[in-house]
Formats: C-alpha cells, structure tokens, sequence
DNA sequence: GCTCGTTTCAAACGGACGTTTGAATGATAC
DNA sequence: GTATCATTCAAACGTCCGTTTGAAACGAGC
C-alpha cells in the first residue's frame, strides 16, 4: 500500500516539495494546510500523505533535500581552506566565507530555488516547534562543532564564549537579511535587486566579520541607567 | 452588548493580554488557539471576543500595548542625546545605544514581561502574516526615518544605502539574538544566563558598532567562484 | 491478456478552530 | 426592591484541518 521510504514518483514527491517551500515561506507552517500544497502542485489531497506519511515528514523532507548538501559544502569549503593552510590556523574571513558565504551562495540561486529554501531556513530559526528544532539541531551537529573548533584556533585573543556569541550573532544578522526581505522595505524602502542576487553577500559579509572582529568591551559594563518597562 | 473601544474590565483584559503574548512567542500566533489563551488566563472563551472583537484584534493590542511605549523611548533617548551634542552629528554609538540599547534594556526586563514581548517583536519580523506586517509598518513609520537620519549624519563618508543594509543588518542580529535562544543552545551549548540579563546588551553592542563600521568591501566583489545548488 | 504492485482519486472521518448566541450573573443608581 | 448596564458563561454554529478509506487507474513482467 503505502511507500513511504521509496524513491518512486519523482514527479509528484519533487511537485509537492517544491509547493510546500513556497508556501511554507509564505504563509508558515501551521497556515499552509495540506489542501494548499496539493492544489498548488496539481496533485490529489492524499498523496502527501501517501508519499510522505503525514505533514510533519513532509516538513522535514523540505529540509532534508537541501539542507544535507548545504552543510556538506560548508564543511567541504572549510576543509579545502584548512587543506590550503597545511595546519596553520584560518584567517576569520575563511572562515566566514565557508560558513556564510556558501548559505550567500545558495541564498542567491533563484533559479533552482535555493533562494527560497535560505528564507525557509531563517525563517525557521524563530520557529518554536519542537519536531522542527530538534529535526535542525540534529542536522547540524556534525557541521557546527567544526565550525566552533576553527574560530577559536582563529582568534586565540578571544574569549572562545565570546566567539560563540558572535558566532550566534552573525548567524542572526544572515537569516534575518535573507528571510526578513519584507521588513528591509518597512525599515527603509530598500529592496533587494532581483537582477544582482550577489549584492547581498557583497554588503552582508564586511559587516560579518567588522562584529566578529570587534574590540571586546571593557570588564566594566557601560549601560548607563537601567530602566523599568511600562 | 460589547464594549471593544471601552477601557473597562482592566483585570480580564489584562489576563488576556498577558497569557496570549506568552503563547504567542512559545508556539506563534496561528497554533496557538484561543481556547488555549483563555484556558491559561482562567477566563472565559468568549471573553476574547468580548473584549477584543477578534483573534487579529487581539494579536495587535498585545504589540500596541508595549510596541508605542518602546518607540517613544527610542525616540525620546535619541533626542536627549541630539540636545547634548547641540547640533553636531551624533557618534554611532550613541545612535545604536537609543535604538538597540533601549530594545535590549527592554528584553532584559523579565520581572514585567519586556522579556517576553522583545522576544515576539523578533520573531516577528520574520512572520509573514499580512496584517502583522502591515501593523508593524505603521507602528515604525514615526521613528524609523529619525534614526535613518541621524545616522546618516554620524557616517558622512559611508554611502546612505550601505547604512541602511546595516541597520537592516543590526536588527536582524539582534532580533534574532533575543528570538531564537533556542538557536543559540544549537549552536553552542550556551544559555542565557537569567541571573545577568544585561549578559547580551554587553555582548551584542560592540558586535553591532563593529559591524556598522566596518570597512567598505571595494568596488570589486571578492566572490570567488559562483556555485549553482543541486 | 492477465496479474500484481504502485499510484491516484473522490469521499468521508473525527476533531479543533474562531465566532456567535442567549441566558445567567454581577454591580450601580434610583 | 427594581431597573439598567456591563460582563461572564455554557453551548452551539459552520468551517477547515490532517488523516484514512476503498475503489479506480496505471504500468511492467510474463
């Protein structure tokens, strides 16, 4: 009856894949019923359910299919960078650039979709559901402690929790410039030039690297009045 | 019968009020049910639809109720520190302490639920629910351009557009910095320390002003070699 | 041409959703 | 005590949800 781990179908799998990214982006997960996705990629309302098993797989799927590869080719851009070095630590912009700049890289293919999965990805950052954070934390386990372990050989000077704060921080600051277009329009009527999808990388990642490399602050905290809210 | 604009019944709105921004940020504003809200409020299922006239009515008064009172102490930190300087440009930081530091005071407040709220604010940035955005807009249209200005004036030599992506930039750390805690234990292991919530004001704003001023990337963009994703 | 496993389809399932209703309750003024 | 108002309450409304079902259609192997 059912085939849930097969390889069948390609078409109707990949058409439900590629309605359930588009309109997980738009509307989120909770809003995007099952009705949606099969009426946008032409297929009958059971065969979510029939080649995936249930939404939440179906969700998780979403993921799978690019997230795999997109950690790989971080984890693979790192290594040729530390292949290059011979031992010798990274240069922080390496190590941005394996990190950040492949999410840039795949953020810019508006062609094959990877633009639309890097707004899904930050997008989902936020997301409080269980199944989903679990579902990220185990995918990127293999790829982050990488990642830790090259920053801090990186910049001995610092702090290695403090490089984990960035680290989160520049992290932050890409999802946010990927999956919250909108509100770059509502902050300042900027919008993203279609036509030039490396103009992201090229702004994003000085500032990247200008706060990972910022001076630490003083031992001495420098909030002046600490204020009650309302 | 109902009595939406009136201000009565402080104690049942305000139940309301407050158990809805909680669920809010633990589950988003499409999972969580109003049957759930009121059931943590100890009122009525009516009650909402007394009081607030709908579920997006609802959503809107939990921004509105801290939403005003955060942009005016924005604004109002911003003035205080253009009457100092007395005509002459502002420094970055000060500019960047009456935005984003009036914001993380806000979040470090846990006692009043300034906490709470900062986290929805982040998350929300990201949710793409029409009428949120919509909402959000017009509650940023009056102080946005002010810090759009003053920071122009503090950064004479950088292009206006760069400014805006990192502000853009600035927010989407932030934003993400206070949302996605869990995100933060991912990645790192990491937790924020309860017992010194002005851990991440001390950490985040040099991060912020070291991105804000970093070196423009040249003319060419260093991008090595484009990759198409799979 | 028949068989068998896979895939598609229309229809229905029980349940949860936001909202509405009309009566009960409470408090205030006369 | 009675009238008047705002508020609370239990119950029900119609709709949409994710999922299941059983039969129809399809396709490859012999």
């Amino acid at each position: 009856m059912r085939a849930i781990d097969a390889k069948q179908s390609p078409d109707t799998r990949e058409r439900i894949l590629d309605a359930a990214e588009a309109l997980f982006v738009e509307h989120g997960f909770e809003a995007t019923s099952m009705r949606l996705i099969t009426g946008r990629a032409g297929v009958n309302l059971a065969a979510i359910n029939y080649h995936f098993g249930s939404k939440e797989a179906l969700i998780q799927d979403v993921f799978r299919r690019r997230l795999t590869w997109l950690n790989e080719a971080r984890l693979s851009a790192l290594e040729r960078f530390e292949k290059e070095a011979g031992g010798a630590p990274l240069k922080p912009h390496q190590i941005v650039e394996a990190f950040f700049g492949v999410s840039l890289r795949m953020a810019a293919d508006t062609a094959h979709g990877g633009h639309t999965f890097m707004r899904l990805l930050g997008r989902t950052y936020t997301e409080p559901s269980a199944f989903v954070r679990q579902f990220l934390a185990d995918e990127y386990a293999a790829v982050v402690p990488r990642f830790k372990q090259a920053l801090f050989r990186a910049l001995p000077d610092v702090p290695p929790e403090e490089i984990l704060w960035r680290f989160h921080f520049m992290l932050g600051a890409m999802s946010y410039a990927i999956a919250g277009t909108d509100a770059l329009q509502l902050v300042s009527g900027l919008e993203l030039d279609e036509k030039d999808p490396e103009a992201l990388s090229r702004r994003l990642m000085p500032f990247l690297l200008g706060g990972l490399r910022a001076p630490l602050a003083g031992p001495a905290a420098k909030t002046r009045n600490p204020r009650k809210a309302a």
